[in-house]
DNA sequence: CGGCATCCCTTGGGATACTG
DNA sequence: CAGTATCCCAAGGGATGCCG
């Protein structure tokens, strides 16, 4: 890793494709579901670990972390007793709002085609 | 599992959320690579090997035969000495091209991004 | 060539307990 | 509340060898 930018990534670390620079960034289910609920706006963790469902604190730490290292989320730490902490997208991660209305759509179209039988 | 459809899938297995649903489908890399790879037309198991890179030939079989079972690939065998197999989408599978394309568009603007420094 | 079968290891990820 | 720290397990996935 060689010229970092401002987000911890050097352009040479990505892959020749788009596709595989896409799922290096949110090539993880978690990820994706993280998205999907910050896109309407900003969550508390808790809030988050419930909308998300299924995830343990653990793995929602993680990847939180991780999605704020490649710059596609803000964490708000409020100083207050109990603690709040806020997340939301950047505006990089907004950009991302295509690709979630794509699987939305197909997702949606899909579940019609089932029911329908086919 | 009561009531299956043709594709092996009853709609109550499917998560309400139609993001999920589509995660179900295609939320591993290996099978959005596939999918990349087939979107052009169809190939040999080896050719699909190479291009997509890095897979072994045991987890792309793995991964060939799920999207098979959930009815996004189809798969060709030539009675041939040495045999051949040929793998192409099918008409659902290649419903996912919009999903592909956002990827692909977004993984292109983000290195532009990350060529200019942001 | 295009598989299975087997072995094995790394990793993702869950559960629990503890802290600022 | 929002973590961190352990422990532990199951699954993903690589490597190799054999077969039709």
């Amino acid at each position: 890793m060689t010229e970092k930018t401002a987000l911890g990534v050097s352009p040479q670390d990505l892959p020749a494709c788009p596709v595989e620079t896409t799922l290096k960034l949110i090539g993880n289910k978690w990820e994706v579901l993280v998205l999907r609920d910050l896109m309407p706006g900003t969550k508390r963790f808790g809030e988050l670990k419930q909308s998300i469902g299924g995830i343990s604190q653990k793995v929602l730490t993680s990847k939180l972390r991780e999605m704020e290292a490649d710059g596609l989320v803000e964490r708000h730490v409020f100083a207050e007793v109990p603690p709040r902490v806020e997340y939301s997208l950047t505006p990089l991660g907004r950009t991302l709002k295509p690709v979630l209305d794509a699987m939305e759509q197909w997702g949606t179209a899909y579940k019609k085609r089932i029911a329908a039988g086919r």
